[in-house]
DNA sequence: CGCCTAGGCTAACGCCGTTAGCCGACGGAG
DNA sequence: CTCCGTCGGCTAACGGCGTTAGCCTAGGCG
């Protein structure tokens, strides 16, 4: 529907807000359009006077993810822009992105799982969000797909219980990082 | 409910393999309790004389992915087992593991999607899939980790469609396999 | 012959996303 | 002041989902 979220209707944000609280708190099956009506005082069948349908609901959240993320990563870039090696801003950069995926576990698999609705997301922000790992990789492209996609691997798997409980997640981080610096 | 494919009973295997046409053919929103008994005459209700539940259901067919994966993994490794490098025996690694993922999307997403009812699954099938790839990082389990973050990060993301179109993948590829041979 | 079990069936429950259609409140125009 | 349109609620309902309860029939076996 409408994009930034200056440009939401008041409403539209409320309808977003609870919708994120559902999803954060209780995972994809809380987030339900009953549940997130409920939770506003109101029914479900309302909810479609302020959006189209669950799925641009779930677009709306995404768009917020993305410039969250997008925004802690360009952070860490931007405090060391200045003299660091790229080791340094390469695991300064996955500590950020690891950080706020365990902070947002469900928001994060909203973002990166499945396909993505690219056309109805605002336009330019993927890239945006993705910018500050392509210039840590030196604005070589394939390193920078190799690098996203080891981090969203190890995030991924992490989220998902997929490492034994005995692992060293941080050894691993490390040493991908090394390898890929 | 019974592990090992030659242990299920012959109707069990039916509804295995009715669903698993389903959720190649049509994923997973085409997998459904009441499609899968379509598509062998009965009704739904009735699986539930041969199958606990959906989640079940899905358990048995993530067993059979683990082991047709695991399978061209030993393979790929055993068929270098003598005189390749560690370089040659990553990128045979990395090109089974891709190929089976993009020749089964939908079972490579319900395999690896979302967290793993492991004490569900036969035990030791999951670490005897992963055997290869712990071998083919020499040993040692974080580098193996990180190669298989980067591995698993490149193939969903390829499938997600979350690469340009125009992306060079296999450069990609060679660029993160090179990095942490 | 009688019984047990395997494997079908229908009906139904409570959820889901979504649509149709109704209605009250409220703000601005004549 | 009144009328009217829009905004934002509502109820009822549809079709689909996983799942349960309870019934019935056919076949094997003592």
């Amino acid at each position: 529907m409408i994009e930034a979220p200056e440009l939401r209707s008041p409403r539209v944000r409320d309808v977003v807000a609870a919708a994120r609280v559902l999803l954060e708190r209780e995972g994809p099956d809380g987030l339900t359009m009953r549940r997130v009506a409920a939770r506003m005082g109101i029914r479900a069948p309302s909810l479609y006077k302020h959006v189209d349908s669950k799925e641009e609901l779930e677009v709306l959240l995404m768009a917020d993810a993305f410039r969250e993320l997008g925004q802690q990563l360009h952070d860490a870039v931007g405090s060391l822009r200045n003299g660091g090696s790229r080791h340094k801003a390469l695991t300064e950069l996955a500590r950020v992105y690891r950080r706020w995926a365990l902070a947002h576990p469900h928001l994060y698999r909203l973002v990166t799982g499945g396909p993505l609705p690219r056309e109805r997301l605002p336009q330019g922000l993927e890239a945006w969000t993705a910018e500050p790992v392509v210039m840590a990789a030196g604005g070589d492209p394939d390193r920078a797909r190799a690098l996203w996609a080891f981090a969203h691997g190890m995030t991924i798997l992490e989220l998902d219980g997929r490492f034994p409980p005995d692992a060293d997640l941080h050894a691993a981080w490390s040493s991908g990082i090394a390898a890929l610096s």
